[in-house]
DNA sequence: ACCTGAACACCGTTCAAGT
DNA sequence: ACCTGAACACCGTTCAAGT
């Protein structure tokens, strides 16, 4: 049940998944569901525990490196199949057992690469913050899968009062022309981070 | 309104921010509110652009870097101030007056800093995605103000299985020695950040 | 111009009652 | 063991009616 949740919450977001929706789609009363969750704040924690567990966890057979990178592709991958899952994530905890062998599995491989534990803690925040944070501005602001992202640049330039913004208008005018391209974009923050890390060491 | 609206949000929690609380609050029935604003979306724009109005913009009498700096500690200090901030946000949307002018303002400084537009476009976003990215998870990982660090270093010491979780483990022993100091933290990966953007220019 | 009361279509959750 | 129906205390929003 948790499983159609996800699909509901994939096909309709995160919004429409509702007890009285849900039940509706298991051909059941709202109140039935009651007998096998808690409540609905239990089935956010078992939605948030499956997405978590579909993220690749760090390889042992590459170096830290590219095991940090593929785990952060990895995230990506997954909310994109599930548009709601970074939002859902940050907004209740990272207390399940996915998220628990997940963060012991990366603070495993940054130890074993030698940092302290102090800098692998960190380096865990700065990671985990830029993927999630990457997510959620992305949610918000790229353009529909079907959309042409210069069309969309064309409207942001239309509807901005050019002399106002120039900065703004300036920038917009690049991806006018070059479609912008989100794996590029979120390569360049992960890889600023990953080479600072590198030159810690 | 929409001020008392942050207010109820700063002391309750942006989940009690309710048309028919906030009616409540003001003295006034709820369906009142609708004299005064479209409807709750319309409320929690307002909201956002008051919010985002008090990050301080990039100061143009410091170089692009302490500018950066300065912006992303100033930001870290409103989310402070309003929990719900970070949130809200990306959730909605960055279209209002102030995101605007914020947004050309930033990328203003990185292009008159010798940034071409894309770099400077992508230096915006992974930026903001590590300053958004690392309040959501403060806000669902961190201790409430009132409460010791180390002691809640020493709460997940004690409930988690430490064979199962080694790393884990040994990173919180860390914590529950030293004292967790967010500030220090945040500034971990904003440098990781703005040093990788200066080689670059 | 602004407010109220009542209504509508929704929520999550509980609980006695059924099978 | 699981389900249903009805109820409760909430939502956002609309709209005729009042001042």
């Amino acid at each position: 049940m948790v499983r159609a949740a996800m699909d509901l919450a994939d096909e309709s977001g995160i919004e429409s998944v509702t007890m009285r929706e849900l039940g509706r789609r298991l051909g059941v009363e709202a109140a039935s569901l009651y007998n096998h969750v808690a409540g609905k704040d239990d089935l956010l924690d078992g939605m948030v525990d499956l997405v978590v567990a579909e993220i690749d966890l760090p390889s042992s057979d590459v170096d830290w490196k590219e095991a940090m990178r593929r785990r952060a592709v990895s995230a990506r991958e997954v909310f994109t199949r599930h548009r709601w899952g970074a939002g859902l994530i940050d907004s209740r905890g990272r207390s399940g057992p996915s998220s628990l062998s997940y963060a012991d599995r990366v603070l495993g491989t940054l130890l074993e690469a030698g940092f302290s534990p102090g800098i692998a803690a960190n380096a865990f925040l700065a990671l985990d913050s830029y993927i999630y944070g990457f997510e959620r501005q992305r949610s918000s602001i790229s353009p529909a899968d079907d959309e042409d992202s210069t069309e969309v640049a064309q409207e942001v330039l239309d509807a901005i009062p050019q002399d106002a913004f120039p900065s703004l208008a300036c920038v917009a005018m690049e991806y006018a022309t070059k479609p912008y391209d989100d794996a590029a974009a979120f390569d360049f923050g992960l890889d600023l981070i990953l080479d600072g890390l590198q030159r810690l060491l």
